[in-house]
Formats: C-alpha cells, sequence, structure tokens
RNA sequence: GCGGCCGUAGCUCAGUGGAUAGAGCGCUUCCCUCCGGAGGAAGAGGUCGUGGGUUCGAGUCCCACCGGCCGUGCCA
C-alpha cells in the first residue's frame, strides 16, 4: 500500500530521470523503501542513491538531488503522499509524507477489517504461487504431544496461517505412521494390554500415565474380558486409534488442525508402495545388484566407490541424487524398509495428488533426513525446488536456571497439555477449565513463537508458569481489552463508528496517531516477508510494537471528549483500525482476543 | 570425524547489507482532577565470541579459529 505507492513513485522518477539523459540506463537498479529508526529521518527512507551511485558513475548525494527535484516537483499534486524530501549522511533520501495522506489509511484498514492481513498477496501479485502440502507434527501413534513436538506444532500452524494469507492453497496434513510391521507400535500395544490386564509389562516396555491411559480406555470401551481373548493386532489397533485420538484432542487444545490425517499403512494396502518402487526400478534409480555405493572422503576428495554386497536388498541409489549412502527400499526378505513409506508418500504428494510443492516441518533429530529425502524427491523425477524440509531447533528445558529433563518430577512425560495446564491453573486459579485452557493456550503458543524456529530456545518451565507478568502475551491482549474499552465508552457518551457517516481522517495529525496507523500498515508486509522466509516469530515482535505504539497514542491523545466530536469521531475510527490490526495479528497467532482481562488479585 | 544451530545489556532474546545496535524482565526515579496503571516517561547497563576478508557501508555475507548445544542406524 503506502510502501508499494512509494516505490512506484520513486521508480517512475528514475525513468523520468533516465528519459531526459540526466541518468544512465545502467541505473535502473530495485528501489527498496525501508524503515526509519529516529522521527529526524522522516517517515521512510530510500537508499536509490547508495545503491545506483556506482553503475550510474555519479555521486549518490548528487543523484539524491536529482531525485529530490522530481520527487518534491509533483508533490503539489493531491495524489502524492509526499511532503518532503531530504538527502542525509552518504546519500540516504529521506521522505516525509503528508500526514492527510497517512491518514486516509485509516479507511482503507476499516474496509479490509478481518481480511486485513491478506493485503500480504499484493507482495506476490503477478506471480502463481504453488499448490502447497505442508506436513507437521507427525508423532508416532504410541506416545504423546510433548512439549517438544509442540513447537513444531504451533511453528507449522502459524506457517500454515501465514501462507494462506498471502494467496497460497495450501493444505495442513499429519502423516500417522501405522505401519503394521512395526515393532515398537507392537510393543506398545503389548504394553497397553499388559496394563489393561494386570499383567507383567514386556521388556522395555512403555510406561507412564497415558500408556495407562488408553488401557483404560480400552477396558471401558470392550469390556475387560471381552477384550482379554482379542490377539495382540487388535490391541495394536485399539491402542493406536485412541493414541491418534489424544492427540487430535491435545492438538485441538492447542489450536492446530489439519485438513488430512494421511495414514501410512493405507499406502502398503492400495498397492502405492509397490507401485512407486516399480516406478524407481523402470527409472534406474533402485536395483538389486549386488553392490553398494558409498561416498569415500580423502582430505576435500570425495568419491564414489562400489563395494560388494550380499545379494538381496532393493536399493535405492540415493548416492546419484546426492545422498551419503545408498538406501535399502527392500530387505532381503523382501519386508519394506521404513523408507519405502517415505517414497510412497512423496509420490502421493507430487505424483497422485498434484500438489505443486511439498514441505514437511521436522525436529532437529531429523537433519540426516534431509540428503535421503532430497534423494528420494529426484529419483521420482521431481525436480528439486518442489520439495524441502524446513528443520526446527531443539527446545532446551530449563527449571531453576538449570537444563531440565524432558520429564515431570513423578517420571512422566512432560505432554503439551500438562503445559497447558500448569499455565491456566497458575495464571488464573478460580477460572473454569476451559479459561485456563486458554489461558494456557495463549501463552504456551505466543512463548513458543517469540523465537526463530532455527535458533534454539530455553523454554523456562517456572517463568512460563507462574510469572506472568514476563510474557509479553498479555502485554498485547490488553491493549487490546484497552481499546475495547474505549470503544465502549466512547458509545456510552454517544458517539458510535458509522460507515455511511465519514468522519474526517485528517485530524488525525498527532505524531502518536500517525505512527501508530503507519504501524497497522505494515502487517501485510510482515506477513509477506513470513511467508518468504518462514520467520514467523516476528509476527510476535510485531504484535508488541503494534500494542506498544497503541499505548503511546491513548497516552498523548485522550479519545472521548464530547465537546470535540469530529476529533472523537476520527480518533475512535483509529481504535476501530487499531483492533482490526490486532485481531488480525492475533488470527494468525492463534492467541485469543479478549474484550476485558481482570486480574486475580493475589491476597 | 562429518553435518546442523547458536554466541548481541545482569537474565531471556529481537534486529530486511544501511545512519546514533533495540525490547521484555530485573534495578533507580517520576506520571492517575483523565477513556482500564497488565499502562506511560526518564535513567543506569554493550570490545555484537576472536581474527581476517568481501564493499560506498558488516551485528547481518564469506573464511579460519575459540566456546556451547544437538544430530550422525539394513530404527520405526
Amino acid at each position: 500500500m503506502l510502501r508499494n505507492r512509494l516505490t512506484n513513485l520513486i521508480r517512475s522518477a528514475v525513468e523520468s530521470l533516465i528519459a531526459s539523459g540526466m541518468l544512465p540506463s545502467e541505473a535502473r537498479v530495485p528501489v527498496e523503501i525501508t524503515d526509519t529508526k529516529t522521527r529526524d529521518h522522516g517517515d521512510f527512507a530510500c537508499n536509490f542513491a547508495l545503491t545506483a551511485t556506482k553503475k550510474a558513475g555519479i555521486p549518490p548525494r548528487q543523484i539524491g538531488v536529482m531525485l529530490k527535484q522530481v520527487l518534491e516537483s509533483s508533490s503539489g499534486e493531491a495524489s502524492s503522499p509526499i511532503a518532503t524530501v531530504e538527502i542525509a549522511g552518504p546519500g540516504f533520501l529521506n521522505i516525509h509524507l503528508k500526514p492527510e495522506a497517512v491518514a486516509a489509511y485509516v479507511d482503507t484498514v476499516l474496509d479490509m477489517g478481518n481480511s486485513l492481513a491478506n493485503l500480504a498477496a499484493q507482495s506476490f501479485e503477478g506471480q502463481k504461487l504453488p499448490k502447497l502440502n505442508v506436513e507437521f507434527v507427525s508423532v508416532n501413534p504410541n506416545g504423546p504431544i510433548t512439549v517438544g513436538s509442540a513447537r513444531g506444532a504451533v511453528f507449522g500452524d502459524v506457517l500454515c496461517r501465514v501462507f494462506a494469507a498471502a494467496g497460497y492453497p495450501v493444505d495442513r496434513e499429519y502423516y500417522i505412521n501405522d505401519g503394521v510391521n512395526s515393532k515398537q507400535m507392537r510393543l506398545f500395544a503389548e504394553s497397553v494390554q499388559s496394563y489393561a490386564l494386570g499383567l507383567p509389562l514386556p521388556e522395555n516396555g512403555y510406561q507412564g500415565d497415558y500408556v495407562k491411559d488408553v488401557a483404560e480406555e480400552v477396558s471401558r470401551l470392550f469390556g475387560r474380558d471381552a477384550s482379554r481373548k482379542e490377539p495382540v493386532g487388535w490391541w495394536q489397533e485399539r491402542s493406536q486409534e485412541l493414541m491418534l485420538e489424544r492427540q487430535r484432542q491435545d492438538l485441538a487444545t492447542f489450536e492446530v488442525g489439519f485438513d488430512r490425517w494421511f495414514s501410512e499403512q493405507s499406502m502398503h494396502e492400495s498397492g502405492l508402495v509397490t507401485d512407486s518402487l516399480e516406478k524407481l526400478k523402470a527409472n534406474g534409480s533402485a536395483d538389486s545388484e549386488c553392490y553398494r555405493t558409498e561416498v569415500v572422503r580423502e582430505g576435500k576428495e570425495a568419491t564414489l566407490e562400489q563395494k560388494p554386497e550380499e545379494c538381496g536388498p532393493l536399493w535405492l541409489r540415493a548416492t546419484k541424487f546426492g545422498d551419503d549412502k545408498d538406501r535399502v527400499l527392500l530387505r532381503s526378505d523382501g519386508r519394506p524398509a521404513y523408507i519405502a513409506g517415505d517414497v510412497a508418500y512423496m509420490e502421493s504428494k507430487l505424483g497422485q495428488r498434484g500438489y505443486e510443492k511439498a514441505i514437511i516441518i521436522l525436529g532437529p533429530d531429523h537433519h540426516g533426513y534431509i540428503p535421503r529425502m532430497n534423494a528420494v524427491c529426484q529419483a521420482l523425477g521431481y525436480p528439486q525446488e518442489r520439495f524441502e524440509i524446513i528443520i526446527f531447533q531443539i527446545v532446551r528445558f530449563v527449571k531453576d536456571g538449570k537444563p531440565a529433563p524432558m520429564r515431570k518430577r513423578d517420571g512422566n512425560i512432560y505432554e503439551l497439555r500438562d503445559l497447558i495446564d500448569e499455565i491456566g491453573a497458575n495464571s488464573s486459579p478460580t477460572a473454569d477449565k476451559a479459561e485456563q485452557q486458554r489461558i494456557g493456550k495463549d501463552v504456551s503458543r505466543f512463548f513458543y513463537l517469540m523465537r526463530s524456529h532455527e535458533t534454539h530456545m530455553d523454554f523456562d518451565i517456572d517463568l512460563a508458569t507462574k510469572q506472568n507478568d514476563e510474557n509479553p502475551v498479555f502485554y498485547v491482549q490488553y491493549a487490546h481489552a484497552r481499546i475495547c474499552s474505549v470503544i465502549a465508552k466512547a458509545e456510552s457518551a454517544g458517539f458510535v463508528r458509522d460507515d455511511n457517516n465519514p468522519t474526517d481522517a485528517a485530524l488525525l495529525t498527532h505524531e502518536t496517531e500517525l505512527a501508530l496507523i503507519m504501524k497497522i500498515l505494515d502487517l501485510p508486509i510482515e506477513v509477506a516477508r513470513c511467508a518468504k522466509d518462514y520467520g514467523v516469530h516476528r509476527l510476535t515482535t510485531y504484535a508488541i510494537e503494534l500494542a506498544r505504539t497503541y499505548h503511546h497514542f491513548y497516552d498523548a491523545c485522550r479519545v472521548v471528549q464530547p465537546e470535540e466530536p469530529a476529533l472523537t469521531l476520527a480518533r475512535l475510527n483509529l481504535c476501530h483500525a487499531a483492533r482490526t490490526g490486532l485481531r488480525a495479528v492475533f488470527t494468525l497467532l492463534g492467541v485469543s482476543a479478549p474484550e476485558r482481562m481482570d486480574r486475580e488479585t493475589a491476597s
């Protein structure tokens, strides 16, 4: 919007200088509008003169002078938002905007309403955006959603919300590792069975309350005596189903949802696994020749060596596609290796179901996976650009200032649901369960999202559960509650926003008013950037900044003033616009927008 | 060994190759005749791990080193 207009203005100014011969055509470098750090540097800055100086062969300040002339000569026209241009430092153009041009955007924001974030799509205009499949979480159905996997869950969730706002068609998917031959799933089933029937736990069996929960649920649903007679396969099916249900519930509480829960086993049954392996054999990427290829490194030299191997397994020749070693697809006895499912799954996404790009979000223990999966992608004949793995880094849990194991005192795994419940109970002891979960969800989501997914993160459990004032989500939500309160106050004084009765936005001239408008307008730009570089944590920073900008405005400008009805209405509109902006970020972050916040006073 | 990530204020961390490096918490002051004080204003606090390089310009990009965390399977 505002930035686009400025970019276009400067671009055409450059063109006119080139047309009149004052700039050589080589000077046609991209125009970039940047933020300024202080008010002294204007509302926006442009570094064109600095970036173009070399190609133009003209000193930066001289280019600046020419641009200033062109831009200011047209600033008298009503369509130009530019008031003045200054040349500063080595050759920055500091652009000062007309206050009324900024103020006019309040109406734009109000018109957009809930779809404000969708303006991000403007940054991708003219681009064909690929149809995306984003797979994330995908925790094995033999364990709960832990506080560790929760990081990937919120990250993936918000990333998908951002993609959608930016205009990408996107489907979210959860991969269920439910292969019937899985040893781990069998052991899990046996463990559940032991708990349910009071038998001794198998060696290395699964322990913990969640296993007991599943066991009790099986007994409740099917009867202890009836289930006693059932074979392990029956237990496997039931315990897997119930475990998945628990995961689904926890994710729902966390406001993370999926378009599709995709079963690994279904691909074995439908023949897709076999078909995909045949495809690899047919195109020469897989064979059962009697050798094994490995990359051998000596210093910086790397060579491919073929080593003798007993005949039998079906090999994916992954080394052809940059992997370190070839991978077994079918074991010597004909049973598929795990990666066979991955091959079929890739084929399902990029082939069968026609997604133009598949993204997988994985934890830090998976980066050995990247070259392997890239090889799978290429072996199936798909270009590398159509597949991407995003790794989020580890969450380290800290308690009492020391690294803490991911288990609670009673030895149970720290589940996401425990975290949500603890935060909610501590911050609002007397609220009902649903309200506590809402608070726990808001705080934990925000906490996870504050850090970049690609950096390590210390999760201080004491901090998150006890000292809630330190969590900025309350600061941000308070701004929203405050706006609601002001709007209610205005209403009781007889001031109501009315689309049919336009207000005079030009009355908004105070520096904090203009700063607030410009901050709201930044939202679509932030969203577009997130869609490009996946840095969704910046949305939390943005939310805090927007809240702060509102508090500044609130402090400096009184909204409800019966003796100034026109100004009151103009400021009321600004409040609505700010609330629109806050709600838009909240929606992206999956954080609620409470209209009032009542602190429980600790006695 | 190989690979990934990190090192910025006392603590937890932001920071798009741009000008005087920011925020929250903590610390020291101040501000309700006023729409919610979960707020605002001011102050103290920094060799951006070290050393080179790239360029008009580096916390940001490249290389080396130091320090920390993690991963490295014919497992699923």
